[in-house]
RNA sequence: GGCCCCCUGGCGGAACUGGUAGACGCGGGGGUCUCAAAAACCCUUGCCUUCGGGCGUGCCGGUUCGAGUCCGGCGGGGGCCACCA
């Protein structure tokens, strides 16, 4: 027969599915639903590994799920809004609708040809007015429900660009791509209400079960809710309405400790002193100039002002700290105040030693009660042992020298605290509300008016959506909205007097908040539709990059909270995402010239079986598998693969080797495996008999064939439901190999291969789906797979009658023993002893014990 | 600095809740077919061996009849967060 030509076969077969709308969805009461997407893309221009691999993953579980019963919901649409296209906008003199809108068309006719079980139908962007005018919809009902609200706040502005800057995009306190100095702005700005569901969000990572153990935990340490004590400081010194200083802290047991106090430079109080104290005003300025920078801080020195005022120590009867303004306190956490405990935090220590401040310490190691007489003698770094640790508290709040853990310290504490009333046991988080306001063109509009008299109006519903203006250009810096001649004149909806737009757009992770329950009816005139959402949602699988854990996840989980006060989802859809996988990313080789250039894969070759660049035939020095990414210049380009071997070649490999969470490294060989497996299946074809009934009577070859094939059923079909592909593809082998060796004539040989074949071919089908369906078709039969269901293992094949059991002697594996699978333990313990290989260990003594281990081993003790 | 994960042949990786370590693939070696090559197929492939066997899952120790798997310590690699009090 002829090579498989996967060239011809893939389009044909792509054309054929479209044709019997065979993955269009429809809501169907009477079927259970299943629900998987993928984490759809953003329009960047082409697709690349990354999404074969995770849309082939999300297809196979479509695939399977469809087999297997299942109304399957598997939609497919675009993250478009964001930034890029600006860029590209201002690079190229474009719009950057019209680049979001061709890279779409371009990265759609790829996906099409990769063969996905998607319902195109249900295809929608964000930068679609019909989606962001249902988005706009949802900002009116959250604010009307209090889960939006506008406050003033700091930011990054980059005076060039004249834009607001994320911190990741602020370089050695520089702008990105400007490279101006950033300035620090008090912007007012639109905030979701998300710290306020902090411990909602928490409390039901619990619920989570199939979602990874990784990312629950990267959640929870994100919102990272802390217990500690907030106090008051009596103040001597300080300007009125500054009697008091609260202060946070997660260890009240180092109080006793204490040695100085330390504020912010947006402290109240430390701008209320600005003027008051000479040089201060200068400090702060400079504290405020700081960068945030990871580098930046690891670098920058603890530096502190002494503000002169003092605060009473509330352990200590007479004495008082000196409060300083310091450049290593936040004014965003807790008060924006501290006490500093020198000995028990390395920050304090640093800065204690540089102020020559005393360091005491609280407790030290267990049993080491000299210490107690020189507090400083071993501090060279502060001490911090975990808060489980058993310690010697030397000051502990109240009594004396004893030993217990950080825990139980503090929480003798926090009762003293609140005993005498100088503070109270409080809960903070770390999660901040989320701000969404953009200063750019390229995203959702917020639909809000201002006007002189009634201060900030919501645009009225009927008004929706409020359209990006097309006339708009990227020549000049800033926000193109903002300086548009005519697009933010707009009369007041309550009064009618001139008023203006809201000029910034939403945060591109507002967009993708809330897509997946889009999708559930993305024609509705309403962001959602009742019957639909309630039953397609939740989403049953959704799979997707670790690199979205934290942010994308955790803003969709506060959204559907609020899409559930405000009536857009059922109550049950709380947790819209019940399973989670995040696979890993594919990698490549990386290559380069002994003079610095790097080459891409297609730009070296192979000669003497050594790398040389195939231009040149010089020497290429090869360096490690990392992501692809067009900097490193280690891309494959999906579509190059999919011209040469095919779609299923490229899906196939995808699930080969590596399991699905784990990193993959791309190798030509690899796909050439890959490729090779798919012309064999293909292959078998060739000298298969004509379909048969199985005889009553088959030989013992075609049994075992039999029980190959039923094994792979039960096999692939659990490791498919496990997410393990990689296992299920190494089965799809050995079912093959299976099929090569049970060649030959005898009763029923020729039946069990047909029925391998098949088989094989349709555990295969969600993986490889066009050369599958091709071989069915060879096979005769009328239905595609597409409409077939997922075989059934038969119980009886999948179990062997006789088992071999390895016999150990002292946990060494001496023999081999075969017996029936529901052999009698006395009865295997009598055979195993008496096997020549055993006996020869026994030494005609009595074994000291014997472990039977029924179906699994048998050790004999001697 | 905090929290977490990982470490198995030349390579990617299998090994269910402690029960035959190395499934499956890649790579290597040998062969069949061919004028030759490609393709395909078959055999072989953890290490050592005096051919009896011995040793092997980063290292050291422990628990157990039995440890890749559990516990303690050490070493190496990675991820996330990060002046978060």
């Amino acid at each position: 027969m002829a090579r498989y030509n996967a060239a011809e076969v893939e389009p044909r077969w792509q054309a054929i599915w479209d044709g019997r709308g065979s993955f269009a969805s429809t809501t169907d009461d009477r079927r259970e639903k299943y629900y998987v997407l993928e984490m759809f893309p953003y329009p960047s221009g082409r697709i690349h590994m990354g999404h074969v691999r995770n849309y082939t993953m999300g297809d196979v579980i479509a695939r399977f799920k469809r087999a297997r019963g299942f109304n399957v919901l598997h939609p497919m649409g675009w993250d478009a809004f964001g930034m890029p296209a600006e860029n590209a906008a201002m690079e190229r003199k474009t719009h950057p609708g019209k680049w979001t809108y061709e890279n779409i068309a371009t990265m759609r006719g790829q996906l099409k040809r990769m063969g996905l079980s998607l319902d195109w139908s249900r295809e929608f962007a964000t930068c679609d007015p019909e989606y962001y005018a249902q988005q706009q919809a949802l900002f009116l009902d959250f604010l009307e429900a209090g889960f939006v609200y506008r406050r003033e706040s700091v930011v990054n502005w980059d005076p060039v660009d004249m834009t607001v800057l994320a911190n990741e995009q602020v370089i050695d306190g520089k702008g990105w791509r400007s490279g101006a100095p950033v300035e620090r702005r008090a912007l007012t700005q639109w905030f979701f209400r998300i710290s306020d569901m902090a411990d909602e969000l928490l409390g039901a990572i619990d619920t989570l079960e199939k979602w990874p153990e990784k990312v629950r935990l990267m959640q929870a340490n994100w919102i990272g809710k802390s217990r500690g004590l907030q106090f008051a400081f009596e103040t001597i010194g300080a300007p009125e309405g500054h009697e008091r200083l609260d202060v946070y802290t997660t260890r009240p047991d180092t109080l006793r400790g204490a040695s100085f106090a330390a504020i912010s430079c947006d402290h109240p109080l430390a701008l209320a002193l600005e003027g008051a104290v000479e040089g201060l005003a200068a400090f702060n300025a400079e504290c405020r100039r700081m960068g945030t920078s990871e580098e930046e801080l690891e670098k920058a020195e603890k530096r502190g002002f002494d503000t002169g005022v003092t605060v009473k120590h509330p352990l200590v009867e007479g004495e008082t700290l000196p409060v300083y303004v310091a450049n290593f306190i936040l004014m965003d956490y807790g008060t924006g105040a501290i006490f500093g405990c020198p000995a028990h935090d390395q920050r304090d220590l640093d800065f204690a030693r540089k102020y020559g401040l005393p360091v005491l310490d609280t407790y030290h190691p267990k049993g080491t009660d000299s210490f107690a007489e020189s507090p400083e003698a071993g501090h060279a770094a502060a001490y911090v042992p975990a808060k489980s640790d058993i310690v010697r508290y030397v000051r502990p709040i109240e009594g004396e020298h004893r030993d217990m853990t950080g825990e139980e310290a503090i929480d003798e504490a926090i009762a003293w605290a609140e005993r005498t009333g100088i503070g109270a046991g409080v809960t903070k988080f770390r999660l901040r509300d989320w701000g969404v306001s953009r200063q750019r063109y390229w995203g959702c509009p917020i639909p809000v008016i201002h006007c002189d008299s009634c201060g900030v109006v919501p645009v009225p519903k009927e008004d929706l959506p409020i359209r990006l203006p097309d006339d708009v250009d990227f020549d000049k810096p800033g926000n193109p909205l903002d300086r548009h001649p005519s697009w933010r004149q707009v009369p007041c909806p309550k009064c009618g007097e001139a008023a203006r737009r809201e000029t910034d757009t939403m945060d591109t992770f507002v967009d993708s908040s809330w897509y997946f329950a889009r999708f559930t009816a993305p024609r509705a005139t309403t962001p959602t539709d009742t019957d639909a959402a309630r039953y397609w949602m939740n989403v049953d699988q959704y799979i997707g990059g670790v690199e979205h854990a934290i942010l994308h996840l955790l803003y969709s989980r506060f959204f559907a909270r609020a899409m559930i006060a405000t009536g857009h989802l059922p109550d049950t859809a709380a947790e819209p995402f019940s399973a989670l996988f995040t696979q890993g990313m594919v990698c490549h080789e990386t290559y380069e010239t002994p003079d610095g250039r790097k080459l891409s894969p297609d730009e070296i070759g192979e000669k003497d079986g050594k790398i040389v660049e195939r231009a040149t035939g010089g020497p290429v020095e090869v360096g490690p598998s990392i992501k692809m990414s067009k900097s490193k210049r280690n891309v494959v380009d999906p579509d190059d693969i999919i011209a040469q071997y095919g779609a299923d070649t490229a899906r196939f490999f995808m699930l080969s080797d590596s399991p699905p969470e784990r990193d993959v490294e791309w190798t030509t060989a690899g796909v050439e495996g890959a490729w090779r497996f798919i012309q064999r299946v293909w292959r078998m074809l060739d000298d298969l008999e004509p379909a048969a009934p199985m005889p009553a009577e088959i030989d013992a070859e075609a049994t075992a064939l039999r029980r190959a094939t039923h094994k792979a059923i039960a096999g692939v079909t659990a490791d498919i439901e496990g997410f393990v592909f990689n296992k299920a593809v190494a089965r799809l082998y050995e079912l093959a190999n299976a099929i090569g060796r049970a060649s030959g004539d005898g009763p029923g040989r020729a039946a069990a291969r047909r029925e391998a074949v098949e088989t094989l071919c349709r555990l295969m089908n969600p993986m490889a789906p066009h050369v599958t369906e091709e071989i069915w078709a060879a096979l005769g039969h009328e239905k595609p797979l597409v409409d077939t269901p997922w075989p059934v293992a038969d119980p009886a094949l999948v179990t062997e009658d006789t088992i071999t059991l390895p016999i150990q002697v002292n946990g060494k594996r001496r023999a081999e023993l075969q017996v029936a699978r529901d052999a009698e333990t006395a009865a295997i313990e009598k055979q195993a002893l008496a096997m020549p290989d055993i006996a020869k260990y026994l030494d005609g003594k009595a074994p000291k014990k014997v472990i039977v281990v029924p179906g699994r081993i048998v050790n004999v003790v001697v």
